[in-house]
DNA sequence: CTAGGACTTGAACTAATAGTGAAGTCAATG
DNA sequence: CATTGACTTCACTATTAGTTCAAGTCCTAG
């Protein structure tokens, strides 16, 4: 089941097959390719593109998803995906706590003027 | 005092003057015209600049900014200000929701592939 | 063995976002 | 009245996240 094409892991993923190869060309995920030349994922490859669509949501650029999955080694153990959870957890908290900061300073001035 | 340069509007502001007139042409601030055809704004225009770039903190793209500006008449009163402060407020807060569900929805997995 | 669907490449394209820069024109001062 | 800094517009930049295209290759089922 170490092989899946462009289109299982787009279907497995929900994402389309040309995001696929972008997130390949990007780093997010790796293929080996067949003696034609064709791209072969493990079902790994799946899972980091799910990983990702939640790290955008948290506002990550692919280039951050990037640095991310690199902490990530070849098949990963449990801690290895919890290292990742802690990271991505952290950076969603910073954000809230930037977001808490301009509603401070949002709410510190009488008028938004005074800021 | 109603009669405010874009470079005069810019240093009160701390943008720069290219910065000011993209804000005039994406209607952030509205500007009146010399004889001469340059740009003359009231003091307004650098209080309303400070908003948008708290705004911008939040998140906000120009576009919504406009449309979150929109709602000030020309000479904004106290409760005119109020009412953008709670509406940025509000929007600052539904952002902090959405990244906290992101991370419940980090967190519910056990493993981010199963999400 | 062959048809056709899935795949390959690279480059160009899209569309939004947030401005910046160049080339030329205006305005206030000494 | 000339200089100089501020102003004008239009075109351009850079980034982000992909999509689309053309032309060609692969692979599997019949």
């Amino acid at each position: 089941m170490g092989a899946l094409t462009v289109g299982e892991v787009a279907r497995e993923s929900g994402v389309s097959g040309s995001a696929v190869r972008f997130y390949e060309r990007q780093g997010l995920i790796a293929a080996a390719r067949t003696s034609g030349n064709q791209r072969r994922f493990d079902s790994d490859a799946a899972c980091r593109i799910r990983v990702a669509r939640v790290a955008q949501r948290v506002g990550l650029t692919v280039k951050d998803i990037r640095d991310l999955l690199a902490s990530l080694p070849p098949d990963p153990e449990l801690t290895d995906w919890e290292g990742l959870h802690d990271r991505l957890t952290a950076e969603a908290e910073r954000r809230i706590r930037d977001l808490h900061a301009a509603l401070d300073d949002i709410r510190s001035g009488r008028r938004l003027c005074d800021l």
